[in-house]
DNA sequence: ATTATTAATCGTATATTTGCGATAAACAAT
DNA sequence: ATTGTTTATCGCAAATATACGATTAATAAT
């Protein structure tokens, strides 16, 4: 891949918006999401009985999550207790209803 | 791969979301979605000056975009005119707003 | 010290995404 | 018929994502 898009640097709020969307860009991710914005917290195990995949892959998903910021793990062991991270969850849904906000002009063409 | 999760069947919505939030995982796919908001519409060629990549990168992403269903594309030739699919475009937006709107519960543990 | 429980990480295989240049397609104008 | 303009598609390479089983780590309980 050549990489014209890596060097340049779109701005800030782009990237982190489109990061943002990449962790959702999952059904499993957003399982996952859903059980927390629900459930407050759970555990990694719980995730096992509402997803059909391995626990390492659910354990990855669950990383994905923390790396964009969208949730917090706590340890508890043996357990780790996960939960949203309600700034940054907050910051993304202003995000997304930014970009969704925008005007449309006058002229509808389509 | 292995593919359970291709076999397991997530819900309409979910998958819905999910095709939405991959639509947006990209800053180049986010720039050319804010400026067909703003814009109302646009040529393909018109994204040539706001986007660092090459003709044919454009173009696909363009079309990822109108296999998500979030644009359309008008052929004028040699020109093609995108707009922003509203109908859509509302539909993600809804969509969203619901993932966010979920109800935390009182018990707040991080 | 051993065992059980839970979750993360490693190694691996495969699929998908991202990007480019080159080429093709579709039409307008000459 | 030839040329110019614009966009899509093809073919390729490299990077990233997805998934699994096996292993490791961390701690509690025996």
């Amino acid at each position: 891949m050549k990489r014209s898009s890596q060097t340049f640097d779109y701005s800030l709020k782009t990237k982190e918006l489109a990061k943002y969307a990449k962790a959702l860009s999952h059904p499993a991710r957003i399982i996952i999401l859903k059980h927390l914005s629900n459930q407050s917290c759970c555990f990694t195990g719980d995730l096992l009985e509402v997803l059909p995949l391995a626990q390492s892959t659910i354990s990855q998903h669950l990383k994905e999550l923390k790396d964009a910021g969208l949730i917090v793990g706590e340890v508890d062991p043996p357990k780790v207790k996960y939960c949203i991270h309600q700034k940054n969850w907050k910051k993304a849904q202003k995000e997304f209803q930014i970009l969704f906000k925008e005007d449309f002009r006058k002229i509808k063409c389509c």
